[in-house]
RNA sequence: UCCUCAGUAGCUCAGUGGUAGAGCGGUCGACUGUUAAUCGAUUGGUCGCAGGUUCGAAUCCUGCCUGGGGAGCCA
């Protein structure tokens, strides 16, 4: 049986048989003998390997073994006489599976760019940057349950598919059956959309927010992890059109106790990390982001700052700094507003209390004076907004009037209104961006270099 | 979608009106318990695409395509 490298670099003893399987990263010819780098994906590092030429097949082996052939190598391992690993593998043999041909393989024994890594999609995930990220990722996915399961949350799983096309979020991606070379129309001149598959307009889903709160309100705590679609031209860094999305949502709770479980979650998750992906942190923080570390460090033992908005305008129109925009009480905070606060100022996340009424959703509960929601955005440096949520309102008549103030139809929204109808309770939460939780933890410049095939304007390729 | 910068060898880039270059990679050889090995030789191009200006365009102009950074929108 083939062990993982993972396991033999931590606990590999000297005179142990083993037989790996993996890919080639970098071959040295030596005269007699040859070394070759393997990686299975399992470690940053790879287990180096001695062939030397008595092996069987040397001369016709070593000249298929370059860069990215996949071989299963058997042999004894011993101590390294070299520096740079304590221990390596005497091959006794090698069996290669496939080659990899040096004049057309694009990964090369240097460093690329991101930007062309992104063309080979189904390659880039063989590097040590992209795979680091990946392990990471997956840290981050395996924490995220952890969490939730340890404080009996329920994982609920929210449709993908959706008729709602008034949550508010963003565009939607269109979903249909229909020919689109033929496509039935009404006596109006509008799309039949009777004659579609679900008789309705259908889209890709924004939030599962909203299916969310009809499970909490049967299981008290769950959250939602699963793939989200936004439709919009967007551009930037930090943009992607299917993202996945953590949405907890706990009855009996109020704004308070979310920003609670808010921190205590994304403490926990790079706790977890940094317990479990120490050479992969180590590696962002040498090669991508000197600031990985001590970020890490700084969400797991210090408080968030918590502030209202109405105390974050205060103190930006008191900043020694010009900004673009204008501050001033009732207009959102733009890009570089939250990065001043949360980079410049406070230089650690910050949560942003209790927003003007008009800036934001329609669930979310609307404070005595009605001036401001109960909203919370969490703002981490350099990514911006990782966290957003609410206490939502539970009192049906105002969810009502707030629903219509906001120019939509309180019958569009039967079943959410149900909910404040029979037993309902106050309750919050809140929805993380996992891709931006991944960039964060990481310190990679672009999302699309944190999720294995990144979907943007005019990138599906992989 | 807007602003801005860029697109030249497999990769990273130099070249700003007059014979297309370097480093890395690949190949061949030498050497060496190597580890981004080293040394020597060698290979390598529709200068993003389409028009235009010019005796002459990688270089100047126009349009388009693609990518980076930023903004908006958002998580």
């Amino acid at each position: 049986m083939a062990r993982r490298i993972v396991e033999l670099l931590r606990t590999g003893q000297p005179d142990e048989s083993v037989t790996i399987q993996g890919w080639v990263r970098t071959k040295r010819e030596q005269k007699g003998f040859s070394f070759i780098e393997v990686n299975d994906g399992s470690s940053m590092a790879g287990l180096q390997v001695v062939i030397n030429q008595d092996v069987p097949g040397y001369e016709e082996t070593i000249k298929r073994l370059s860069t990215g052939a996949s071989v299963e190598v058997s042999g004894v391992l011993v101590p390294s006489l070299g520096k740079g690993q304590r221990i390596e593998v005497k091959a006794d043999s090698v069996a290669v599976f496939g080659e990899a041909d040096p004049e057309t393989y694009p990964l090369q024994k240097k460093r690329h760019s991101f930007e062309f890594l992104r063309d080979i999609g189904h390659l880039r995930s063989r590097t040590n940057t992209l795979g680091a990220v990946f392990r990471v990722r997956n840290a981050c996915a395996t924490a995220i349950h952890q969490f939730f399961q340890e404080r009996d949350f329920l994982w609920v799983h929210t449709p993908i598919l959706t008729a709602s096309d008034c949550e508010g979020a963003g565009e939607m991606f269109a979903v249909t059956s229909l020919n689109l070379k033929q496509v039935p129309m009404t006596e109006q001149k509008g799309v039949d959309y009777s004659k579609d598959f679900f008789g309705k307009p259908t889209y890709l889903t924004v939030s599962g927010q909203l299916e969310a709160e009809i499970m909490a309100m049967a299981f008290s705590n769950v959250y939602t992890f699963g793939p989200t679609f936004r439709a919009e031209n967007s551009n930037t860094s930090r943009h992607l059109a299917e993202f996945w999305m953590v949405e907890p949502e706990m009855a009996f709770c109020d704004l308070e106790g979310d920003m609670d479980l808010a921190e205590a979650f994304l403490k926990h998750i790079f706790q977890h990390v940094m317990d479990t992906c120490p050479e992969d942190m180590e590696f962002f923080n040498a090669r991508i982001d000197d600031s990985v570390l001590a970020t890490a460090e700084n969400i797991i033992h210090n408080e968030f700052e918590r502030l209202t908005y109405t105390d974050a305008i205060a103190l930006l129109q008191k900043a020694d700094k010009t900004f673009e925009y204008p501050v001033e009480w009732g207009l959102d905070l733009q890009s570089e507003h939250e990065r001043y606060l949360a980079e410049d100022l406070f230089k650690k996340p910050t949560i942003v209390t209790d927003y003007p009424t008009q800036i934001k959703a329609f669930y979310m509960r609307l404070s005595d004076d009605e001036k401001t929601v109960r909203a919370m955005d969490i703002l981490a440096p350099k990514i911006g907004e990782i966290i957003g949520g609410s206490q939502r309102e539970e009192r049906l008549d105002i969810l009502e009037r707030r629903i219509q103030q906001q120019g939509l139809d309180p019958a569009d929204y039967w079943w959410y209104l149900d909910l404040r109808r029979y037993g309902t309770v106050p309750h919050a939460g809140f929805g993380l961006g996992f891709e931006r939780l991944v960039q964060f933890m990481t310190g990679m410049g672009n999302i699309r270099d944190v999720i294995p095939f990144p979907r943007a304007p005019l990138s599906v390729e992989f």
